[in-house]
DNA sequence: ACAAAAGTGTTGAATCTACACCCATGC
DNA sequence: GCATGGGTGTAGATTCAACACTTTTGT
């Protein structure tokens, strides 16, 4: 694998955190592995670059393979690169990490290399990372806080949400994937007020009770000007 | 170079933009290159890595070749992955882009296989993105804009300057590096108010002219709360 | 004394927090 | 009517922007 180059000829994966909010939970898809090196155990769903192919189209292929869903709305977006020697036992292999965010995918799909997919809870895989291959657990966790800072300063929450939601669900991914609750009167007025953040479509959706709320879209904005501050909202609960 | 696998064995480099503050302006390490391809067109600083060196190893590694600085108090931090299939016509050649910053390095160094090596002034650069191999005007792009957003929400700032500083000179880096005045008598009051931001030392410098400053050390925070907002921030000169 | 840069005080505007209260629907 | 979630008003605290003013040095 090493050869006597001054520089290294290595492969290239791509490896995916692909957040979604399921069942009132913050859940990330993980894969069992059906081979060697780690098998039976967890890892993140991903795989080898093709020769001829772009990064990003890497990552979306493998996306659209693991989840069973083609080109639609996800957020994917490249946030680290991987690449200690030992990384991988089977010779030098760096991997390019992904966070991809997507609405309430419906049920997992197994890929073709692996022998099962699940969704798991974020907590609870954060809190056994030894049950992660390779250094999966650590681009795990860097996935997970790349979401949440994101969430303070720009509009990746609406990634969460359907093409059409309500307020109250984007609040929702705030405190699901924060863990806090956020008041809901003052949560409405801030992303009202910060233009851009969604647009009104006049539509409503009535729910199992109470008031019926207006149903908005993503709107043009990227970054959050004032940004929503974890360690200043409020926890109030009226 | 594109074999019969499903996937590709390719080479890896890493890229460094380089910044620091010089003249009263905001700077970055370019190398002319002398070998083709775009050969006498100018190219950040980099090289491969090497069979069994870790990436940020790499990249500290180039960066003292580049600079002739040994392992001093620089920020490294790598940013993104760049991986177009035809980026390099060599073949193919994935770079893993960093920002380094460092205070006021004193004269450029000729690199082993570089023919010369410049300080360039940002906006300047910026306004002739030709002048630059590869895709390198895209990571140069990048990694300007990354910086001048870590300076909202990092301590990112203390980074250009010398271990002791002043807060004037603090504030002359996000003047210089956003390009726009910053009130020094509310800017001073900011920074002593977020925590660990700045450590006092009890010493003090005199300048040339006027009152005597203090002299302040990096903190221990990383993280700005609240962020130095570049939109907000006053534009007032007294 | 004067220029220059450091640093403090202060005031009106904007924002945030916490909560009272009203609105629109299903049962 | 009543429970439930959506949404508005508002008062006090906090922060921000703007600028007057004081402090400490070199010349």
């Amino acid at each position: 694998m090493t050869s006597k180059r001054p520089h290294a000829l290595l492969r290239l994966t791509v490896d995916l955190v692909i957040q979604t909010l399921r069942d009132g939970q913050f859940q990330v898809l993980l894969i069992r592995r059906g081979n060697e090196p780690y098998r039976g155990q967890w890892a993140l769903p991903g795989g080898f670059v093709r020769p001829d192919e772009d990064l990003d189209a890497a990552a979306a292929r493998e996306l659209s393979e693991e989840t069973g869903i083609g080109p639609r709305t996800f957020h994917l977006e490249q946030f680290a690169v991987f690449g200690a020697p030992d990384r991988d036992p089977r010779g030098r292999v760096v991997t390019v990490a992904y966070l991809a965010i997507a609405p309430n995918l419906p049920t997992p799909v197994a890929g073709s290399d692996a022998s099962q997919a699940a969704w798991w809870p974020v907590d609870k895989i954060l809190a056994q990372p030894e049950e992660l291959a390779f250094d999966h657990a650590d681009i795990l966790r860097m996935g997970i806080e790349r979401a949440r800072r994101q969430l303070e300063y720009t509009t990746l929450a609406t990634a969460f949400c359907a093409e059409e939601f309500t307020i109250g669900e984007l609040r929702r991914v705030y405190e699901v994937v924060w863990g806090i609750p956020v008041d809901p009167r003052n949560f409405n007025r801030k992303v009202m007020r910060t233009a851009g953040f969604v647009v009104p479509t006049n539509r409503k959706r009535t729910a199992e009770a109470g008031r019926p709320a207006a149903l908005y879209r993503k709107g043009d904005a990227t970054t959050l000007y004032p940004p929503m501050l974890r360690s200043r909202l409020n926890q109030a609960s009226g």
